[in-house]
DNA sequence: GCGTTAGTATGATCCGGGTCATAAACCTCT
DNA sequence: AGAGGTTTATGACCCGGATCATACTAACGC
């Protein structure tokens, strides 16, 4: 048996492959498999939200802007994932925009077909459920850190958790982590040089190690 | 007809009143309903999670501590919320404690009998997703808040959270902001001393009103 | 291969909010 | 009424990370 050699599907974060909503159960409940470039935007902070999102191929990042034009990114979504619910089940205006890291394909469902399915599949449900507890989750981690931990707190605990969701043994195993410095100031709070004078001072103390510019943990 | 007049139940935010699952539906999904102090430890972070809860009588504060002590207050849950359940769903240990501030009652139900209740009931099921969801938007507004802006801005931003929350119309009313120096600190990642000079700074400015100590907007 | 851009690197300077100390005002309980 | 605890208040000092400037380097498009 031979598997496909299709790379650009290749995962970042291969456990996400699994789809919150099957492509099968998508198709039978109206959604419709979009092409999107890079850099495109899905929809801007302040709107009022109508469709369920759900990756197919491609990443999407989910950030605010302030006014000085600094940017905070509240997620980054891989193949397989959905994003943009709470404001369409929670009835709110997005509190952030949405826009693709790379080219690829994203599948939307109406809100009514969206709820429709749900109704008819509880295990799908429950499903949803637990993906936005983790996003609970992930949000409790980074507020924690962002209100009272200093820059290398905050990397570490970010670098862990995005090796804990990539590597299959995360004990055991080193990862490249999938990020810039930018990324990673943008997702902690700091500035980009704060990153990178941090990150250079936990490789001299060898808490985590440089191949060229990748980072190693 | 005659309305009870039992003032400890009177809820300090009055819309929260309605329960996210009804008393009799909790009770035929064999809920118990049990009496709890003031100060009393509900659950601790780092536990599994086993209950579903929810408060019918008094206030429970979700928070965290950092190694020296400082805390960061995660949520506070008033009469009708539920709480705790990501953990519950998400199968993940506690992020956080849980602390009554009043003594009270609240209902527990085990997670077997919760899921159960959900499959049966798809309408409370929504209403759940609907409080997980504006759970994330608060998590969401407090995450860029302490990420990027300044004392002033974090401390008008919860304050005109929680007066929308409070008012029945939030534009022409003024409330009485229910929570001390402390309490906003812990909300929004400050230290006392700063909220307390930022308040008067933006008293002095007549950007919100202080009666005693009480702050008024 | 070369030009362009994105990403990394490093030093100098600054300042907002944290920290510490001390005290006053207020609330609560007996 | 008085004691004890909590909340608010205010000043002095300090320091970590933001800001600004500048440069190097790897990656990418053609």
């Amino acid at each position: 048996m031979r598997y496909s050699p299709v790379i650009q599907y290749f995962p970042i974060f291969p456990e996400k492959r699994k789809r919150v909503i099957p492509a099968t159960l998508l198709q039978t409940y109206n959604a419709r498999l979009v092409k999107v470039d890079k850099d495109q935007i899905l929809f801007e902070e302040g709107r009022r939200a109508v469709d369920y999102f759900q990756v197919e191929e491609g990443k999407v990042k989910m950030y605010v802007l302030n006014p000085e034009g600094q940017e905070f990114t509240q997620g980054i979504f891989a193949p397989g994932e959905s994003f943009g619910e709470p404001p369409l089940l929670g009835d709110f205006p997005y509190p952030s925009s949405a826009i693709t890291l790379e080219a690829g394909k994203i599948w939307r469902m109406s809100k009514s077909d969206f709820v429709q399915l749900l109704r008819d599949n509880f295990d799908i449900h429950m499903k949803l459920d637990q993906v936005l507890c983790r996003r609970l989750q992930y949000k409790s981690m980074i507020l924690t850190e962002v209100s009272s931990y200093d820059p290398e707190h905050r990397l570490l605990t970010i670098i862990r958790y995005f090796k804990s969701k990539i590597a299959k043994h995360p004990s055991r195993e080193q990862v490249i982590v999938p990020f810039t410095r930018q990324q990673l100031a943008d997702m902690t709070g700091l500035r980009v040089e704060t990153v990178i004078r941090t990150i250079k001072k936990m490789e001299k103390e060898g808490k985590l190690m440089l191949e060229g510019r990748k980072i190693k943990y």
